[in-house]
DNA sequence: CGCCTTTTTGCAATAAGTTGCAATTACAAT
DNA sequence: ATTGTAATTGCAACTTATTGCAAAAAGGCG
């Protein structure tokens, strides 16, 4: 069945309201800023989003619910590496990034490729591994074939 | 051949002078804390240590210290969740870490577990990835067992 | 040894995120 | 509709980390 605009809004609230939590203005808010926004979104922006129509609302606030729908499993939140945190609807899709340390390219890594790792830690450890949006830091393909470091030039390296 | 107690302070210093950085007090007292240190060793725990022989050293260089080592492969940094990052000298070993967002207890993963996922994504993406310190989240082993949710409590899943 | 250039540092301001607490508010029960 | 109460918010203070800039200092060179 489609999904109706409004569902995408309303579902996540009352996901969190037969939970328990309050349905407070500023959270549906927050919710509305998250699932509208088509890419990864930062605390700011929501912040920025939401105050222009609830001017009276914290940033605070902001954090503290972010917490709560990560905790709830909503959002999902990445590092990637930017100095702040983005966030992103959870039902959209779990994926995972590829920072390159280089260039600052950022590539989308598929799911199924963490499954491995998910299920050995599984297996070795019995460990319920919660990975729903990681970056992985690295070199991309296009500056492993330019030339390397930064300060020393040469390459000191003994195996190539 | 064995490594003398000096050396474990001598090479990072030499690494960095043949790369043309300078050897300022300042560093090789912050990278002796970090050598000298048998756990894990946030930035401010850094600071005390250092200020303790040294007043007059600013805590922003300490973070530019640690930026550069970094940067340098010579530490490896680690978010374990508590927020504030914890650093560890790079020469000691890779390992990463599973940390359970329950109970908030640490195992130490080895560095094995993850060659599988460094190998796919450098055969399927050509992307070298620098996973050298890792903390996984998720539930551990105890917590599994136990039961589950903190507020709902009763588990609404399906699928069991 | 002292000069010179470039790196590095200290300082102060700033950014991102968190927390304690009193005031407010959602919502269930009258 | 009103009330009661626990959850939630706003505020202000605080923590962790970063940055621009002028002053200080490392290390090569004469």
């Amino acid at each position: 069945m489609a999904v109706k605009k409004h569902d995408v809004e309303r579902n996540p609230a009352q996901f969190l309201q037969e939970r328990g939590f309050r349905l407070t203005p500023q959270r549906l808010m927050i919710l509305a800023a998250i699932t509208e926004s088509q890419k990864h979104i930062s605390a700011e922006e929501i912040y920025a989003r939401v105050s222009a129509q609830y001017p009276q609302v914290n940033i605070s606030t902001v954090y503290r619910t972010l917490a709560l729908l990560k905790e709830q499993g909503l959002v999902t939140e990445t590092d990637l590496g930017e100095g702040r945190v983005r966030y992103h609807a959870a039902d959209k899709g779990h994926h995972h990034h590829l920072v390159c340390q280089s260039c600052g390219a950022i590539f989308d890594l598929d799911e199924a490729l963490l499954e491995p790792l998910e299920r050995s830690l599984l297996d070795e450890y019995n460990f319920e591994a919660d990975i729903r949006h990681l970056a992985i830091f690295g070199r991309c393909s296009r500056c492993r074939q330019r030339a390397a470091p930064a300060k020393g030039q040469e390459v000191i390296d003994a195996h190539p």
